[in-house]
DNA sequence: CCAATGACTGAACGCATGTATAGCGTAGTG
DNA sequence: CACTACGCTATACATGCGTTCAGTCATTGG
């Protein structure tokens, strides 16, 4: 089956399921375990357990920034959602999240690669005539993403408890279908009721700014 | 100082300040040595670590709670921001945040409250003509307050790093004002041009309910 | 055929952690 | 004063972790 890779890719492979199932916390023995490979072998291939997260980020990075061209990318962390459906990338995706709801520097610049991918789409609906302008496109697309993010996060399992990764594409799917119709109200009828908030702010903004 | 209560109580808030800093996880010891008192006396008042953070919880949410009606609430998680102002509550704030980048059962509940008070404060903002009324207020106030703590949560140090009390209140106001722009534009101005995705899902969802 | 290389294992080490236990000192009570 | 109750400490124990190490086995190159 999937145990044909030998050595480290194998390794590779348990460590991003194991940990996505069980959290980035998951004891360096269970992944060994997974793999059907000893502990120590680990630790030789990869000289501790931080590089072997480091080799995961690694892992995860690339296949999002590839498979990014891929897709249709839907903006705000659909992709994601797209990347679990494709059931050979549900382990890679639930890594994902991990890291997201562990945080430090990769969860950083993962956030940071969503709200390009989400700029680029916004702009391609701008010009499309779908989407309206922005004052500051950069920072709209980070806020959607980040708030399109966070909210997945919000809804995952704990720390301690498992992430099922069989069930993952239905549970992001639920997700998504929980949000939608509240979002595309909000995206279609201004939440507040006239500007006059928005040229307040503007107006002390460039005022301070004199 | 703050060392005057004895027993329980000071254990308590050394414990709530300790795992804001250090995140849920920080050892038993950790938390002994700063109430100034031994690792054993904590098992001997609350019986298991797991006890220690139950208590932790019901104490979070009980202020919360109480703070909530006395605080002119902004919806939307801005009462997490205004709590870590008043740094007498920057621990329980602290906490509250750790609690929620932890997730499980009392994230939920924490969630689910703060939806609440949103969904409120949008109501009243309602009946104000401020806001525009919603298809599913309930809804509504769920994805607003889910998207603002999640950003909120992105934005966290990680779980490893240490959570920074003295300077909750500045980054937490340098988070809202960084989201506050974009926000208000989108608040006030249809992100989509027009309402034809909106109004396809509204009939495709009546279609299904026939 | 032999030596060497490298994947691989099993046991062990050192450390940190939660918790149990035995005992100490002191305040209150008869 | 004797006794008890209790807050509290210090130590010990068990467990689980990452990592180390010595050595086994197979493959390969001379």
């Amino acid at each position: 089956m999937r145990e044909n890779p030998p050595g480290e890719e194998r390794i590779l492979r348990a460590a991003l399921q194991r940990f996505a199932v069980d959290g980035l916390s998951a004891p360096l023995r269970r992944v060994a375990e997974d793999a059907g490979v000893s502990a120590g072998l680990i630790i030789h291939h990869f000289g501790s357990r931080e590089n072997l997260l480091r080799l995961c980020d690694e892992r995860a990075l690339e296949v999002t920034r590839r498979e990014k061209s891929t897709l249709l990318t839907g903006g705000s962390g659909e992709l994601l959602v797209q990347l679990a459906q494709a059931e050979e990338y549900a382990p890679l995706a639930g890594y994902v999240l991990r890291r997201l709801q562990d945080g430090g520097p990769l969860a950083a610049q993962l956030v940071e690669d969503f709200a390009n991918a989400t700029e680029d789409y916004l702009a391609e609906g701008e010009r499309a005539g779908s989407i309206s302008p922005s004052r500051d496109p950069r920072a709209r697309a980070r806020v959607l993403t980040e708030m399109a993010l966070g909210a997945l996060l919000l809804q995952l399992p704990g720390r301690g408890d498992t992430l099922d990764l069989a069930e993952l594409p239905t549970w992001m799917r639920q997700h998504t279908q929980r949000m939608v119709a509240p979002l595309l109200e909000l995206y279609s009828i201004p939440l507040l009721t006239d500007r006059s908030m928005l040229d307040a702010y503007l107006a002390s903004d460039t005022e301070e700014n004199t």
